[in-house]
Order: structure tokens, then sequence, then C-alpha cells
DNA sequence: TTCCTGACGATTG
DNA sequence: ACAATCGCCAGGA
């Protein structure tokens, strides 16, 4: 079966200093019409996931299927290979991934939202165009999130927050991103 | 097939 | 700055 199996692996808190050489993660990949099977690595952060595992090839993407028995289409597939390559220690936008896809920043939004494959597939790098925090597992965060009352109100929010603080992203008391466009990658 | 709903974005008042 | 509106297009019922 030509699919990474995605280990679970400890977090290990990343200062903002080594958030851009995080250690490489391993895939294997396998060509069914080439005989060239060969592994490619992959820089990803070590974080803790699923046990799901995440196809590669066209074969094994077809048979694939969720825990709930339902298939992941071709758009969905599209764009977690898209946000595969977003680096540690930068975001980006829906707008930017569907002007790359030649999506709509709707429907990139709904690919995110079911995101199985969660946080291997780093939808938690992805924020709303207007450098607002954006939304996480299914939650839409009010661009207010850090009063300690809209945080206790979105906790899946403030896990996104934490998880790309580790990653060296940090955002505003208003949800709204430190840095600017130096932490905004555009795809190259 | 048609209709409806969205983790959006750009425009407008 | 903010809210209302509309365009977008992928999925699901």
């Amino acid at each position: 079966m030509p699919a990474l199996r995605v280990t679970p692996i400890t977090a290990p808190a990343q200062s903002k200093a080594q958030a851009s050489k995080s250690k490489p993660y391993s895939r294997t990949t396998t060509s069914t019409t080439k005989s060239k099977s060969k592994s490619e690595t992959v820089s990803q952060p070590a974080l803790p996931d699923s046990t799901l595992t995440f196809p590669t090839d066209l074969i094994a993407r077809s048979r694939f299927k969720l825990p709930n028995g339902k298939a992941v289409t071709g758009h969905q597939w599209k764009v977690y290979d898209y946000i595969l390559s977003i680096p540690v220690g930068k975001v980006t936008t829906y707008g930017h991934i569907s002007t790359a896809l030649s999506s709509s920043p709707r429907a990139v939004g709904g690919a995110l939202r079911d995101n199985p494959f969660a946080p291997y597939i780093p939808c938690h790098r992805v924020i709303a165009s207007s450098l607002f925090i954006g939304g996480f597992q299914g939650e839409w965060g009010k661009e207010d999130v850090t009063t300690e009352k809209g945080r206790e109100e979105s906790q899946k929010l403030a896990k996104k927050l934490r998880v790309l603080e580790e990653e060296g992203v940090n955002f505003d008391s208003k949800g709204k991103l430190i840095g600017g466009l130096e932490k905004v990658w555009n795809g190259e």
C-alpha cells in the first residue's frame, strides 16, 4: 500500500529560531507506472497526529476511504497537496490558495474544514486574507479571540494560535497576524 | 439535476 | 472602521 503512515510524534516545543529548521519528515511514495519506487523527504514539523495515512498516488487515493466510509474528493487532494508545501513559520490565506488552484476561497475553506489528515496537512497555517486568525476545526474565530472571555468561547481557535506560536507565528490581542507579509507565504 | 450551504474575499455605503 | 451584499464554486441532500 503506497501510503504514508503518519506516526504520532510528540511535538517538541519549537522556538522561533528553530522553526525554520524543523526535523525533516520522511514519507515514501510508490510509483505504480514506473518501477522506480523511491522515498522522498518532506520538511514538516513533528506534530502529534491521528493515525490516518495520507496516500500520495492516484491509485491509493482512489481506493482511500475515511473511517466514516466516505471518499476524499479530487479538489480536496489538490488543496491538501498544496498546503503541504507551506513552510514552517509561515502562513498563507484561503484567497491565495484558491487563486493558485483556480478554485474559490469558500471551496478551499470547505476542504480544510473537512481535513481528515490534520495536523499532518497543516491547515492551521491558513488564515484569512485580512490577516486575522481565521477558522479552525469547524469554528470561525471572532476577530476578538484574545479577551479572556473570547478564548473560553473559542477553545479551538486558541489551539490554532498555540500551534502557530510554537512554529514562530504570532498574533496580537485582537487576533491579527504580527509581522504582516513577512510571515505570509505566497507559493514561492 | 436543482437547490442550498459554507473555516472566504472584494466592494460598497 | 464596520456591516451589508454579492460573487465565487465545491459538496451534499
